[in-house]
DNA sequence: CTGCATGCTCTCATC
DNA sequence: GAGCATGCAG
């Protein structure tokens, strides 16, 4: 019955058989952390230390959650039921639904997406007559966010720490919207961990309940934690201190929306006497892409410190290729011929990644790709839920749920058309207010008087005789074929079959898809938890097509050959996270970096380019310096740009031949496409640009040059791509 | 109240 | 360079 433990390394099978007492296990890239979770999680049940119902298992998406529910059903050998498994929020929310009255919610809130909280908090803004084009809500929302991130209530916010916000203050705002939730009977995903820890915080009896319950706990990518999670976390482990905590520093990635990656580096202060366990054999990649990444991640200071090692004894293999290109177009267009090449190789499409900093940045692959008629996915575009056709539908579904959504009702009151402008939702509101009535029963009253005229009045009556329609079906005939009706009745289905666009039939496809993923809840409140929280969009896996994606997305995948094309300054790193977070902000590209590389098992292949369209204009860019930073034993340099030109013309680029052009590393991570020049150029001198023309040096730093170009503007170039004119 | 022209912004992307 | 939001004319 112990033979679960027997595959297990000698790490692994300590972490999973210290069951008491605080543990750390810092889990590296591909040395089987979801393994050691799930055989840990089972290991309890199955020596009795603990029912299903006694662990509390927590990830931060639905995506991780699912995989360790179905890894430890198939350890136990039974489908895992009761547990408390599942993201932070969903968690949260299930606590707050069982005390929804003691955050002065009903057991039926509503959760808010990012959609609906920027309304609200522009009509918080709004109301005060606050200029929103020059104070916008998005940046107050950012404001607030990271508030509620550090676990702080308006009341709780430091006066220091406010900020004015055109005249007003921005913790005030923040208060208005807060109550303006409440009155709403709503909550944004900030507020379900913010309101969950506030409850355990300030009642003790709902601490005790959760104490009593909980006799284990289990977190995953715990260096993903913000303070709120953690001081959560650190509420309910006070009592049992079973807690363990699995997580890499090194892949700390989400400083952006509130992450701290102290709360890793400082788990031993934060629970005397733990235990820390280290995974550092890796089980994924060759031995020469573990030393790449582990070369580059060397170069981070705040580090708790790992090595990783190859695990597997067949791990020899190729070098990490580094190429550089002239600009992207070129990069795409090698990458492409470099997949297909490796597919009549024999390859799987699916086992081909091409991993981006940006978003903007997989344009120019799928471009390419489309041309060649090679099948690929991208990884996080629109989500199912996100679409406008579904996101109108689910709001019909929410206001006869929680007739007090009035954002719900305000998104679909005019959706169809029905004539119902600003004038008349003027009118809702003020009366909503006047009586203090949720809009939707302000609307109500309105349509049963004569306060709209013509076609206003018309619309609006008719939609409320609707509802109450909709109302019946639903208790009588159940919520899939009240939503059918409704589709139907109120025009949605219509309105897309008058469009003429060519999405308009993939989007009523949309909505009976909807109908179809309705059927499998009970009941309508489940149905909308559902989609607040788990935003499931995994259909279509089987099929053999390369994965672009950026490299936040990537984080826990991996695949046997990794591109990881523009690796430039400014690019990555990116500038902008660099402008902000300084030398922290780096440490975290690297650590970017680091997942990248880590994602490959067979082939790492790095590009950058000489130039690069950022915007509207060309810039010429200069190679990242993670590449410099790469160990040099296990690199090989190449690309089509260190040909000499006219043979670069003539050939096909060069990418597929894997031969290294250039053997001296220093020299050549500085000079992606030609040589160094041997004389100086000088103030003054005019000199010619392959992209950007004529223009005369106007600064000249060893071989940076700065010139201001005819029509191109000022620029910094290097100086081999210039000529005397 | 709606359709069209102009203006502005532009990482990462979880729940 | 392009998509989205807002501003104005009908």
């Amino acid at each position: 019955m112990t033979d679960y433990l027997t595959r297990l390394n000698q790490a692994q099978r300590e972490a999973v058989e210290a069951t008491d007492g605080p543990v750390l296990v810092l889990a590296g890239a591909g040395t089987g952390k979801t393994r050691v979770l799930t055989t840990r999680f089972a290991h309890i049940l199955l020596s009795r230390r603990a029912f299903p119902s006694q662990i509390l298992a927590v990830t931060f998406t639905n995506k991780a959650a699912r995989e360790m529910r179905e890894r430890v059903s198939a350890l136990l050998d039974q489908p895992a039921e009761g547990l408390w498994l599942g993201t932070f929020h969903a968690l949260a929310a299930r606590m707050l639904r069982r005390y929804a009255e003691r955050v002065d919610r009903t057991s039926s809130f509503s959760i808010l997406d990012t959609d609906d909280q920027l309304r609200l908090l522009k009509q918080v803004m709004e109301a005060r007559r606050m200029d929103t084009k020059r104070f916008t809500p998005q940046g107050l929302m950012g404001t607030i966010q990271r508030w509620k991130d550090r676990a702080l209530l308006p009341d709780a916010v430091p006066r220091d720490q406010d900020i004015d916000w055109g005249a007003e203050s921005a913790r005030d705002l923040y208060a208005a919207y807060q109550d303006r939730l409440r009155a709403l009977n709503a909550c944004d995903f900030g507020d379900l961990l913010l309101l969950a820890y506030d409850l355990l915080r300030r009642d003790p009896e709902v601490l005790a309940d959760y104490h009593r319950r909980f006799r284990y706990i289990l977190v995953d990518e715990y260096q993903d934690t913000n303070l709120v999670q953690y001081y959560w976390l650190r509420l309910l482990a006070q009592h049992s201190r079973n807690i363990c905590c699995v997580g890499d520093d090194d892949q700390s990635i989400y400083s952006w929306r509130g992450a701290e990656i102290e709360n890793i580096l400082r788990f031993e202060a934060d629970f005397p006497g733990a235990k820390i366990v280290r995974l550092e054999a890796n089980y994924r990649s060759t031995a020469p892409i573990l030393a790449a990444a582990s070369g580059l991640i060397a170069h981070n200071e705040g580090r708790l410190g790992k090595t990783l090692h190859a695990g597997r004894t067949d791990a020899t293999g190729e070098n990490v290729e580094v190429f550089a290109f002239w600009d992207s177009d070129e990069e795409s267009r090698a990458v492409a011929t470099r997949v297909e090449t490796l597919r009549r190789e024999g390859h799987k499409l699916a086992e081909c990644a091409v991993l981006v900093r940006a978003g903007f940045q997989t344009r120019a692959f799928e471009e390419r790709f489309i041309a060649i008629g090679l099948p690929y996915r991208i990884i996080g575009g629109l989500r199912f839920y996100e679409r406008a056709e579904i996101r109108d539908a689910i709001a019909y579904l929410r206001v006869l749920a929680q007739p007090a959504d009035d954002l719900a009702f305000e998104r679909i009151v005019n959706t169809p058309k029905r004539g119902l402008g600003d004038t008349a939702l003027r009118a809702m509101h003020e009366r909503a207010r006047a009586d203090g009535v949720p809009l939707a029963e302000a609307a109500a009253r309105i349509a049963a008087e004569a306060t709209l005229r013509g076609k206003a009045r018309d619309g609006l009556r008719d939609l409320i005789a609707k509802f109450a329609d909709w109302r019946t079906t639903l208790k009588r005939d159940g919520h899939v074929i009240t939503l059918s009706t409704l589709l139907d009745e109120s025009g949605i289905i219509a309105m897309w079959q008058e469009q003429k666009t060519p999405d308009a039939a993939g989007r009523i496809e949309n909505l009976k898809e909807l109908v179809r993923a309705l059927a499998d809840f009970d009941t309508l409140e489940g149905f909308l938890e559902h989609v607040s929280l788990v935003m499931d969009n995994d259909n279509e896996v089987d099929d053999d097509k390369v994965f672009l994606m950026t490299l936040h997305a990537a984080k826990g995948l991996e695949f046997d050959t990794v591109f990881l094309p523009g690796w430039e300054e400014g690019v990555f790193p990116n500038q902008r996270a660099l402008d902000e977070g300084g030398a922290k902000s780096l440490e975290e590209e690297r650590r970017l970096a680091y997942v990248g590389i880590t994602r490959a098992k067979q082939r790492a292949i790095i590009s950058h380019c000489a130039n690069r369209r950022i915007y509207a204009n060309w810039q010429s860019s200069v190679p990242s310096r993670f590449i410099g930073e790469l160990p040099a034993d296990f690199i090989t340099l190449g690309g089509s740009a260190s040909l000499a030109r006219d043979q670069r013309l003539s050939a096909p680029p060069v990418f597929a031949t894997a031969t290294p052009l250039l053997a001296r590393r220093d020299d050549a991570w500085n000079t992606p496409s030609r040589p160094a020049r041997a004389d100086k150029l000088t103030e003054g001198t005019r000199v010619f640009h392959q992209k950007f023309g004529y223009g005369i040096v106007i600064d000249a730093d060893d071989d940076r040059l700065d010139i201001r170009f005819e029509t191109a503007g000022e620029k910094r170039v290097l100086d081999r791509f210039v000529e005397r004119a």
